[in-house]
DNA sequence: AAAAAAACCGACCGATCATTCGGTTGGCCT
DNA sequence: AGGCCAACCGAATGATCGGTCGGTTTTTTT
């Protein structure tokens, strides 16, 4: 692995677990063992390099969505929506690192300064968003989901499944057991008990 | 106001806003106008001062629930779940302050290592969650609500609600007019549909 | 009114921070 | 072989941080 994209990788770890203000570029030196010198020639200053994993962590999201939703063209609309929940919830466990920053404060109070970083927030929720979309207009159409407002119910489904998906890193309470309560919640939500 | 009380108030502000680590005691300092003696004379270190501000927004935001409690005791299962995620909503605008504290990682962190930060997170959760459940055990013996587990079911009414309180403050997407569409997920979510 | 206690001040301290810079290395083109 | 550039190094820097301390003022107690 080149020394950039070990770089990138610990900074991934440090910034999702110590936040952006609490990770030291020297602590990054001394995990990747390249000096502070070696990470300021690769990322202009702190920022950037924040900005460049957010970057990484927006394409892995994207991406992980894309390949699943190849895995489901033939399922009917709840079935679809159902399975992009289980799989939201799958990857929150599997990808905790990453879901952790878009979890965090940091990119959404440097999004108030940086376009780029507002660009890279948006674009991970207009996905998210429009995969949710999507299944539901499905499901209208094939007659699995009855609902009023598509988007907004899609909008009111992410809450409750990112919600549930921090419940579980905050480690408050151990939403482990959840899963079958949320699935059920979810067919309620998007069928109205039908 | 007293300049202990300065403090607290805003420090609760800049806590908020800037977070742990990005909030500064000479900024504190300058803000209050209070020496930096003087506020380590105060609280004996940061993670004191926060500890204090925490179980402030603990105290308020248990003490307004509690009286919106008083408000509803006639009203029947639903409408007491329905009234409370209302003013969930409301007080998350209300004091946005104090729910941004606890929507940050700056507390979970902390518990990690202080059981006395562990304990006030623990008992803003066990307040909120006990009020979803008691109205949903309510609605069971009133027939106005039917569901399988009162307590699962309460989670995931949180999650959600706080979700939806989470989008309005991080203003990625406008959730303003998600009110409606709440109220609906709300009420399939408790009632299957009927 | 005297004494004791609490509140308050701000210069000061050592540690840590992000960032810089002058210099070395190693692969690639000519 | 020689020139070039990107990758790499780590000591140095100035700013900022949380926290201390000796002293003054204000309030409370006796």
């Amino acid at each position: 692995m080149s020394k950039r994209n070990a770089i990138l990788a610990s900074a991934t770890r440090l910034f999702s677990r110590n936040g952006f203000q609490g990770t030291a570029m020297a602590e990054l030196s001394a995990i990747t063992g390249a000096a502070t010198g070696t990470i300021f020639h690769h990322f202009k200053n702190k920022e950037d390099l924040f900005l460049q994993v957010l970057n990484d962590v927006k394409e892995s999201i994207l991406d992980q969505f894309d390949r699943h939703q190849q895995t489901c063209r033939d399922q009917n609309g709840i079935a679809r929506v159902e399975g992009v929940v289980a799989f939201y919830l799958h990857l929150a466990g599997t990808m905790e690192d990453q879901f952790l920053i878009i979890h965090r404060h940091d990119p959404y109070q440097m999004a108030e300064t940086s376009p780029v970083c507002r660009s890279h927030l948006e674009s991970i929720y207009t996905c998210l968003l429009d995969i949710f979309e999507e299944g539901i207009q499905t499901g209208m159409r094939d007659g699995s989901v009855a609902v009023d407002s598509p988007r907004q119910t899609a909008m009111v489904l992410f809450a409750m499944v990112d919600g549930i998906a921090r419940l579980n890193t905050y480690r408050v309470y151990d939403a482990g057991t959840l899963y079958d309560s949320l699935m059920v919640a979810c067919r309620r939500l998007l069928t109205g008990g039908r």
